[in-house]
DNA sequence: TTTTATAATTATGAATTCAGAATTCAGTTT
DNA sequence: AAACTGAATTCTGAATTCATAATTATAAAA
C-alpha cells in the first residue's frame, strides 16, 4: 500500500485566518483607507460569512497593529504617520541586523551558500521590480530562518506588515533598486567573511536607507 | 452644572480583554499548565460568560504567544522550553538595550532624574523581594516610555509575558537581587553620563545575567 | 432659526443555537 | 484477546439571535 495522498490544503486554515489575510490585503491596497471605520455587516455580507469569524480576524489584526479597536465603536484601520514609520524601520533594522550578526557568526557554509544563491538571483532580477521585490523578501526571510528565533520571526513579520501600510514603497523609487542591491552585496560580503560586526552595521544601514527612500527624512 | 462624575471604570474595557487578563494570570500561576488543553466550556461556565468572548480572548493570547491554537482541536497553553527562554531574553536584551541607548542620547535631564528616583526606590526596596520586583518592572517600563516607540513597547510587553511563563523567576535566586541592583546602578551611571554605547552594553549584560540566573546556561 | 428633548434606527458586544469534525465507546469478527 | 467497524458523544467553529449603547432623525420649544 502506498502512503495516503495527503488531502490537506482544503480547510487546513481556520476561516478567521483566511479573513484576516483578506483584510490585510485590502488594508495594504488602501481599499480600506487609514483611519476609516470598518463596517462589519457590509464586509461579512460581501464575503458571505457571519460576523463571528470576522470579528475574530479583527482582533488578530488589532494585536498586529493593523487596526485599532474602540470600545462600543468598532474597528478602525490604523493610521501610520511618519513617526510610526521611522520607529518601525528602526526596530526592523535592529532585529534584522542582530539576525545578520547571528548568521555571520554561526551559520553553516551551506546556509551561507544558500543566501549567496538568493543574492545572485536578486542581481539577475534587478531589471524587474516585481521579481526583485519578491526575491528581496525571500532573502530577508531566509536570513531570519537561519538565525532561528521563532519569536523574532513573528515580530519581524508583524512589523513588516505595518511597514507595508505605507503608501510609498521605497523600492519603487528611481535608483533605489540599484542602491538596495549594492547594500545587499555589502551584507553578503560581511556574511561570507563571517564578520558579525560588519553584518550588523551593513544591515542597519540598509534599513536606514530604506526609510529615507520611503520619504522620511531621518529624525536623527 | 458641574461636570458629570465620570461613571467609567465600569465597563470601560471589553469583556474579552478582562477574560484575556484573567487567563494570563492563570497561565502565569501555572493554574493552567504548559501544554495543557484549555476547556472552553468549563472556563466559560466558571466565569459565567459565553464562549464567544472567551474565544476572542484566546485568539489574542495566541497572537501574544501564550497559547497555541490547533485547528479543530482548540487552544493549548504554550510550552516554553530553554531555547525559547534564551531566544526571548536575547530579544528583550536587544530591544531594551537599544531603548537605553536612545534614552542616554536623547532624554531630558528631568526624565533621567525620574529614572534616578526610581532607581533610588529600588535600592531601598532591595530587602523586600515583592517591592523590588514591582519597582524593577516600573523602571524598565519607564525607560521604554522615555524611548518613545509604541511598537517596541508592545513587543516588549508581549515578550515579557512569555518570559513570565517560566517557572523560575530569576529574581528569587539568592544573591540575584543584589546582582541585579548592581547592574541597574551601572545602567543608571551610563544613562546619567549620557554614554549611549555603555548603556547599551550594560543593559545587554543585565539580560544575559538574568537569563543565567533563570537557570539557563548561555548557549553561546 | 437655533437649540433641546425625545423617538427611531443602527451597530456593537455577547449569548445562544446549529452543523459537522474528532473522539470515544460498544459491538462484532477474526 | 486483538483489531476493526460503526454508532454515540463531545467539542470546535460558525451562524444566528438578542440586549443595549450610540447615533441619527424628528419634533417641540425658545
Amino acid at each position: 500500500m502506498n502512503a495516503p495522498v495527503l488531502p490537506q490544503n482544503l480547510k487546513q486554515r481556520a476561516l478567521y485566518e483566511e479573513v484576516a489575510e483578506l483584510l490585510r490585503q485590502r488594508i495594504f491596497d488602501r481599499d480600506l483607507a487609514p483611519g476609516s471605520w470598518i463596517d462589519e455587516l457590509k464586509i461579512a455580507d460581501a464575503y458571505g460569512i457571519s460576523r463571528t469569524p470576522l470579528r475574530e480576524a479583527l482582533k488578530v489584526l488589532a494585536t498586529e497593529g493593523l487596526v485599532t479597536m474602540k470600545v462600543r465603536r468598532g474597528a478602525y484601520v490604523t493610521e501610520v504617520n511618519e513617526k510610526d514609520l521611522t520607529d518601525v524601520y528602526h526596530l526592523l533594522g535592529l532585529l534584522e541586523a542582530d539576525a545578520a550578526s547571528v548568521v555571520a557568526a554561526g551559520a553553516t557554509d551551506t546556509q551561507i551558500k544558500g543566501l549567496q544563491d538568493l543574492h545572485n538571483q536578486l542581481e539577475k532580477a534587478a531589471q524587474n521590480g516585481e521579481r526583485f521585490f519578491e526575491i528581496n523578501e525571500t532573502f530577508h526571510m531566509q536570513l531570519l530562518a537561519i538565525a532561528n528565533n521563532r519569536w523574532r520571526d513573528q515580530i519581524v513579520a508583524d512589523l513588516r506588515k505595518v511597514m507595508k501600510l505605507n503608501r510609498h514603497n521605497s523600492l519603487l523609487k528611481t535608483g533605489r533598486i540599484e542602491e538596495s542591491l549594492a547594500e545587499h552585496s555589502a551584507i553578503m560580503q560581511a556574511l561570507t567573511s563571517r564578520n558579525a560586526a560588519a553584518a550588523t552595521q551593513r544591515m542597519r544601514e540598509h534599513f536606514a536607507n530604506g526609510l529615507e527612500a520611503a520619504g522620511v527624512e531621518a529624525l536623527k
